[in-house]
RNA sequence: GCCCCCAUCGUCCAGCGGUCCAGGAUCCCACCCUUUCAAGGUGGUGACACGGGUUCGAAUCCCGUUGGGGGCACCA
């Protein structure tokens, strides 16, 4: 017999399109993504963006483009369809209610005609008297009197008993249900909450496994909850709730042999440096913002793949195919990762080191052409550019950490004019000895020819012993008078190019 | 208030009862190379949160303390 642990996985990722996707979330997705790719899985993308009022279609087009970004390419989702759509939670509102209805008739849910003041009052109440603020059962079952709002509906758990969660990072943890209260499933509105809507989703696009953030551990209970009540043959044996609710609302049916998912894996919260939550506080830690500060999407996946997780034979830089091959979500560990930007920049150069010439002048183009930063070449390029790029590319390649960081070598090769840098002149150029050799210089290369940066070395090292003066002390005037700073590329070549 | 999770160098990991006066990466420092900045090379500083057990033996197992984090929403 097949069973659904003998099935290539399928894993999803269902981010909330409010905001940017961020370090975090990506990491999480990445992790879906590797598990199925090493077993032949399925990879799904859902947007839940059942809170109406923070989704933004802006933010859908985010996530997206962050994802294609990282290279996290998914199987069925938005943009690529799939059997088991629609992959916008949104658009599957009249399955979710009818899931709901089906759960209130067979008694599993309950309708609740409390008002948000109502419970407001009655958490403080709790809190007050140092109790938990949980609800068993409706707070108010009633209508009053010449109210026509509609109830919102809760999920009814069990009164007492254990829960638990067999989780691939965690271990197997327990809850007990005393200690969780029954749940809104249904907004008065009429919309599904987060723990049906997701749930019920689960189970209809035959998702396996549930490898989502730590902060979602203690809602699983739940979730196991609505699992069940899901997938129970109902009285009459005619099968299950969520194949009558796919149906009746014209969605597609689940394969056969379908059943909830049955594993976990709650990751670790990935923090800043300062072991804070992630935020804006932290600066860069929108996805989008790596594409535009120069990080390859390849040391990204790479950097985040080992926070929080690695091969165990001691390798660190590795090619996406090898993480592939070597992740394993049960070797994922269990503490919060800090976010430490210098190791991702330190493997950020390291790669841009080992790419060839070519590969880097291709990367470099947006960071010049005005895609991100000021543009200084055409775009697309002329020839003329091109090969003044191509001559930078050698010059700048082993000083780089990040792409974006060309803009700050490239303008004295590009424009017409240096721009001076104040400082670097006040402490070079300000000396009688400074001028000496700049005139000097100045005049020895003046109509040199073959002008190589091998001439050019001959000439300017031949001033060394002509003024009996220091390497440094001739050529540092050189460089901040023809780049505009004390700090540039080698001498020779750049005087060249 | 209650529930759950976590705890090795500043940071990310390795370690899964002896081979650990704890290993790698990053950061930092020094030296070498060097016309600047880098890159590269060599070396170095730096951690098992604390207290009890268990055991011949504990970073590794158990309990507690402390400290972090998450949750207890008609947010996801």
């Amino acid at each position: 017999m097949t069973t659904s642990a003998d099935r290539p996985p399928r894993v999803r990722i269902a981010p909330a399109p409010s905001g940017t996707l961020h370090v975090g979330n990506i990491r999480t997705a990445l992790y879906n993504w590797l598990h199925a790719r090493a077993r032949g899985g399925t990879f799904i993308l859902r947007i839940e963006d059942t809170d109406q009022q923070r989704a933004t279609p802006e933010s859908v087009r985010g996530v997206l483009e962050a994802l294609r970004w990282a290279g996290l390419d998914w199987d069925e989702g938005p943009q690529v369809g799939g059997a088991h759509g629609p992959y916008v939670q949104s658009e599957r509102a009249v399955f979710h209610a009818a899931v709901v209805r089906r759960l209130l008739a067979a008694g599993d849910a309950f309708e609740d005609f409390a008002t948000a003041q109502e419970l407001q009052a009655h958490r403080e109440t709790q809190r007050a008297a140092a109790r938990p603020p949980l609800l068993k059962g409706p707070l108010r079952s009633e209508r009053r009197p010449g109210e026509t709002g509609a109830p919102s509906i809760r999920m009814r758990t069990p009164t007492s008993g254990e829960v638990a969660v067999d989780d691939l990072v965690r271990g197997r943890v327990s809850f007990d249900w005393s200690d969780i209260g029954d749940f809104v499933i249904q907004r008065a509105d009429g919309s599904a909450t987060y723990p049906l809507a997701n749930a019920a989703d689960d189970v209809a696009q035959g998702v396996t496994l549930v490898c989502r953030g730590e902060d979602l551990l203690s809602v699983t209970p739940r979730q196991l909850l609505l699992y069940e009540a899901l997938t129970r043959a109902d009285d009459e044996g005619r099968g299950a709730l969520v194949d009558a609710a796919l149906d009746e609302s014209g969605l597609p049916a689940r394969a056969p042999g379908w059943g909830p998912p049955t594993g976990f894996a709650h990751l670790s919260l990935v923090v800043g440096d300062d072991r804070k939550p992630l935020s804006k506080r932290h600066g860069s830690v929108a996805v989008a913002e790596f594409a535009r500060h120069g990080y390859l999407p390849e040391v990204l996946v790479n950097y985040l793949a080992l926070l929080g997780w690695a091969p165990g034979d001691g390798r660190e830089r590795m090619t996406v195919d090898e993480l592939i091959a070597a992740f394993d979500l049960a070797a994922v560990g269990r503490t919060a990762a800090a976010f430490d930007e210098d190791k991702l920049a330190a493997f950020n150069g390291e790669r841009i080191r080992a790419l060839t010439r070519e590969e880097l002048t291709e990367r470099l183009v947006p960071f010049l052409d005005g895609t991100y930063g000021q543009a200084l070449i055409g775009r697309p390029p002329d020839d003329q550019e091109l090969r003044l790029l191509r001559g930078l590319v050698p010059l700048v390649q082993e000083r780089m950490q990040r792409l974006d960081e060309v803009q700050e070598y490239a303008p004295a090769f590009f424009r017409e004019a240096v721009e001076l840098d104040p400082d670097a002149v006040a402490k070079v150029l300000g000396k009688d000895a400074a001028v000496t050799a700049l005139e000097a210089a100045h005049r020895a290369l003046d109509g040199l020819e073959p002008w190589t940066a091998d001439a050019i070395e001959q000439v300017l090292r031949g001033l060394l012993d002509q003024l009996s003066m220091g390497a440094r002390k001739v050529f540092q005037p050189v460089r901040v008078a023809v780049t505009g700073s004390s700090v540039s590329p080698p001498l020779f070549e750049s005087l060249e190019l």
